[in-house]
DNA sequence: CGATTTCTCTGACTAGAGTCAGAGAATGGA
DNA sequence: TCCATTCTCTGACTCTAGTCAGAGAAATCG
């Protein structure tokens, strides 16, 4: 990380925090205080508890409440128990809420057009795009990689909707009956591991590692959810599962895929994979990739 | 302006400002308040009059009293009379206030590199350049351009500049005594007109229009400062100056060059400009270009 | 010289954004 | 059934970040 980037970063946020910070404060805080704004903007057009509001923001119970009350006496919202859990409220805006929710929205459509609208038409091409990138990489680097056992929910709904999205995308379906999946012993330590990736803490992504004694490591159940694709975290997973294969004493890495994951199979070559003959008889693979693991040149002194 | 384009602004300004909000204040509210930090930052290695800070930093005079005297009693700063006017008085840092101030320049130095740790070389460069776009295009936002009289101290500032560039710039030197400069009148209207760039209040760039009776527009002067450069002002002074010439009903614009100035001519090719036989005899030209005007076509009703 | 202006400071306020310590109701588990 | 836990609410605070109205000293103008 060498200084000149890390002075472009912080020219980067002395001037968007002063640019988007003004307008900010000029079209948002207009006549509400920002933390009811705030508030109002969570609860949504279907309404939320209490509880969830609060864990969103990362508020404090009697402070949420109290801008509740505030949002209640104004008549924008209406705090009922929940009929399940009658501890838990839950908040739902009113018409007048919902017109304070749409105003807050033009108002932030005003401030992104105020950002465009000095420039011309190739100049706010460029500016979107660079924005994008930015907004991209910044998202990139908050998403965080858990070891997990296969069992937890997070592992099984990355895994859930990863089977789904074989189904649709294999032209021969995907029934996992017939598939060699490993076993759940087989990606917990000290036979594997399982990775899922979070964003926000949602899972958006997993990645498993078979480590049989005495044979090649291999890479099962790779997958990256739609929103948090071009995240670069295919790239991340297979760097994270070569790193504890080479930890583990293994010199070679393997995995199979369909011909249908056409990024995937990209990935694999940029990756450094090279595609051999099938190593085992996976009846939905179509080619068989791997790579030799070796040990990376020793770090230069910090 | 598009709807995708305005959605993509947003997510951004949703991303940047969390991400580094978090972070500022992780990194940088951590023992001072930021109202001090900041009076602090704009102190600077050499002092600033009382006067100066306010005025930068947009606050009240009773608030940046009370903050100096804060910062007076942790013996971060001196605050002393001016010699030549006693009502003002000029800030000074203490040695421990220097030492202060570079802990908050080393924390957003840790700020800037917590954003790019998670990433690897490849995504930290595409980081590092999408924001430098995107710091360029909002400051170049924020550029404006106004109609000043020659005479004005901003004026003349951007022409001393201008001055210095060309002399230092030509081969042959430059000596306005020489060339053929406009008299004030010319570049003032009715008979002209003169711009001013000026970017947080300081002029960064200028251009003059000469609008003589039954001839064509001609312009002079365009100059625009170092640290003003890449940000498409060359291009806004010759579309405003375009504009201001059409509607005083020429129908051809033109102007002269000296060789050395590759990067305007590159512009002026790029703006329309035709280079044509000279059409003056300015010694210091050796590039004549005119444009011929045309009305726009008729806007699309918004 | 006196009047006016400029500059900084002090005192008195306000609003926003929270924090903290319980109280009270509803629920879940032994 | 009772006890612990969960969830929300209230009351009493705190800290920032200001604003506003003058007062007093120094400089400037006529």
């Amino acid at each position: 990380m060498d200084s000149a980037q890390i002075d472009q970063v912080r020219r980067f946020n002395r001037t968007v925090t002063e640019r988007v910070g003004v307008l900010h404060d000029h079209y948002l805080g207009r006549d509400r205080a920002i933390g009811e704004a705030r508030l109002l903007w969570e609860i949504g057009e279907q309404g939320q508890d209490v509880r969830r509001l609060r864990e969103r923001l990362g508020l404090d119970s009697g402070y949420v409440s109290r801008l509740l009350r505030s949002l209640e006496a104004d008549g924008l919202v209406t705090v009922e128990p929940q009929p399940r859990d009658r501890r838990v409220r839950t908040v739902r805006l009113t018409d007048a809420g919902r017109a304070e929710r749409a105003m807050l929205d033009a108002r932030s459509e005003e401030l992104a057009g105020s950002l465009l609208e000095p420039l011309n038409d190739a100049q706010r091409a460029r500016l979107v795009s660079a924005m994008a990138e930015v907004d991209r990489l910044l998202t990139a680097g908050t998403v965080t990689l858990d070891t997990v056992d296969p069992g937890h929910p997070d592992a099984r709904h990355c895994l859930r909707s990863y089977f789904t999205e074989l189904r649709e995308r294999f032209e021969t379906g995907f029934d996992p009956v017939r598939s060699l999946l490993p076993d759940a012993g087989e990606l917990t330590p000290p036979r594997g591991v399982f990775l899922v990736a979070r964003l926000h803490g949602e899972p958006v992504g997993c990645a498993g590692l078979k480590l049989p004694a005495g044979a090649p490591a291999e890479i099962k159940r790779m997958w990256v959810a739609p929103q948090a694709r071009r995240l670069g975290l295919g790239r991340r997973f297979l760097a994270e599962l070569e790193a504890r294969a080479e930890q583990h004493g293994c010199t070679l890495l393997r995995l199979d895929t369909n011909k249908a994951l056409t990024a995937a199979i990209g990935l694999y070559h940029s990756y450094g994979f090279q595609e051999v003959p099938a190593f085992n008889d996976e009846p939905y693979a179509h080619h068989w990739f791997e790579k030799r693991i070796t040990a990376p040149p020793p770090r230069s002194a910090p």
